[in-house]
DNA sequence: CTGAAAGCGCTTACAG
DNA sequence: CTGAAAGCGCTTACAG
């Protein structure tokens, strides 16, 4: 039923070499005997099955990418720059999800060993890394779109966390605030972590330095951002700034802070992380240190698919800039 | 390197066809016998290939996804019920974008044909359903998050779009609201016309009805729902209530009212549709149409599986409740 | 330039 | 209960 390259090799009276020659511009073949063959082949309607390709050339022109939930805003703009750049070169993209824990990592594991894809994409995965170093041991090429993984030379993606740090700082500055607070996510991130360091740093060159009690540890959601400034307005912290993690908790702060009756900018300025499309949206807008999310996702994809290409890993992380997205929430000086 | 059945067989000291009826626990097998080839696939770590086992027995345990840009802040959700259903039955999931226009659906034609896939997920692609039509009369199980193709029979899944819409106009009558904006999405799409007639119906039925000229036509996006709304103020007309076929139109409806001294939701009650978790965070937080949306990714998941498992077709979309969220917006009455 | 044959790693009748 | 063999649909040396 399904036309075959033996049905094409029987109706254009050529073998399945020679099929296979013109179809992957392999060796030589003669011209007429090739545009013979093409035309066979586009009359006939013919696909190469990619299972049998696959098993034959011993790779599936299919690539693998775990994520945390999805649920996360950046998420979406992350897995669409992969699927695109993925998509440009004629992959398939597998998608898999940490979503049910331990039950998904399983059902992970299984599609892994059992060769469904040629390289693997790894997006944050709550629980570190643990789970792909012995994929790539084994010989699977993988990149991670992270940092913390530096020292295990894992070939990965990341952005200018530390800079945006410092970005945020200086507006901050700028504004002439002196009092901010900042709201972290889980430290164990490592983009958490430079995020507070890069921060702190220029508080520290060109500010009044940045008193620990001024640091608040959050999760990343909504209702964390905003439980942290209740918390330090409760605890009678005088502030006049706040840089959040990321865009969902400096939404929770400006909340709270309208709760509390306090203006922003006037009083408050608030300055997030990532720049996904809902900061736009606040009130007032949010000012935020933007990612490049799309193209981090692009760019893990073109990196992997280099690897799976057999291209040399890189020496160092590919590094994509952050930049200061400037709106109402903390407007120029 | 790789460890085939064939080194499993040889190590048990048994033929392929045994280790083979072990792993898929068909035909009789003695129990010793068993018991030993599963000890050494233990022992050997052995998983089969699964492009081997998909080109033997003619299926791969994937199922593809056909997604538009999944930047729309819904996909996300829909796409993560999906995975989850189609991981919870061991499949895996194959996505792709109609991101790139014309280029991505050649691609996707591409990996369809190589029989990549056993099954298609389609989310309401941009231009129409007229690609996947052809697949499924090809044999390939296809099943439609989408109500548009009803009278062609696709296997479908939706929710109650008329009903919310019913919703949205009686919460407003209740909270004796009679001058009602709608902006809708563009009508090409049917969720859009039921979400319409369905409020038209209840405003007729139960209010003083609905002037044609009260109904404004957006795209979905943010600034669409901000023009409709300035235009109608420019316009003259009176509104005391937004009712905005999706949250982001919506959102930029609550802008737009904000920026010309409206306050919400004394002067203008405002409700959007879908309840994304943006819905929460909007200044004041929006009432709106909830869809159950990873519910519809799941159920629409579960349905392929079941089809490309053999079961037949349903005779009807399985359609899901969408239910009024009140937030302040538009508050209880 | 071209074809016959072996092989990729499984499954599945068919015999026994 | 078990094995030998053919077959799934390709690719790739190896000959010619």
């Amino acid at each position: 039923m399904r036309v075959t390259i033996a049905d094409v090799a029987r109706t254009a009276g050529v073998s399945k070499s020679t099929v296979s020659r013109v179809l992957n511009a392999k060796g030589e073949v003669d011209a007429g005997t090739a545009e013979r063959v093409r035309e066979v082949i586009a009359r006939l309607g013919y696909v190469p099955s990619s299972r049998a390709v696959g098993l034959a050339r011993g790779s599936s022109r299919t690539v693998g990418m775990l994520a945390p939930s999805l649920a996360w805003p950046w998420m979406a703009e992350v897995l669409q720059g992969a699927v695109d750049a993925v998509e440009a070169a004629g992959y398939g993209l597998l998608l898999f999800t940490c979503n049910r824990g331990r039950e998904s990592m399983a059902l992970f594991a299984e599609q892994v060993s059992a060769r469904a894809f040629d390289g693997l994409l790894v997006v944050e995965p709550e629980d570190g890394i643990g789970a792909v170093v012995p994929l790539r041991r084994a010989g699977l090429p993988v990149v991670l779109v992270d940092d913390r993984a530096r020292h295990l030379s894992f070939p990965s993606v990341t952005t200018t966390n530390g800079l945006g740090g410092e970005l945020a700082a200086r507006h901050l500055l700028a504004l002439d605030r002196r009092a901010p607070l900042v709201i972290t996510g889980p430290p164990r991130f490592g983009c958490v972590r430079e995020r507070l360091e890069g921060f702190v740093r220029a508080f520290e060159a060109h500010g009044p330095g940045h008193d620990p009690r001024r640091t608040a540890e959050g999760d990343f959601t909504e209702r964390s951002g905003e439980e942290a400034v209740e918390k330090a307005l409760a605890d009678g912290l005088d502030i006049d700034a706040v840089f959040a993690h990321n865009d969902l908790s400096a939404a929770g702060a400006l909340r709270a802070l309208r709760a509390a009756g306090r203006r922003v900018p006037e009083d408050v300025a608030v300055i997030g992380f990532d720049d996904i499309p809902f900061a736009a949206f606040t009130d007032p807008p949010l000012t935020t240190v933007r990612q490049p999310l799309r193209e981090v996702g692009e760019a893990a994809a073109n990196l992997l698919l280099a690897l799976v290409g057999g291209g040399p890993p890189p020496g160092s992380p590919v590094v994509l800039p952050t930049e200061l997205v400037v709106r109402d929430s903390a407007p120029h000086p």
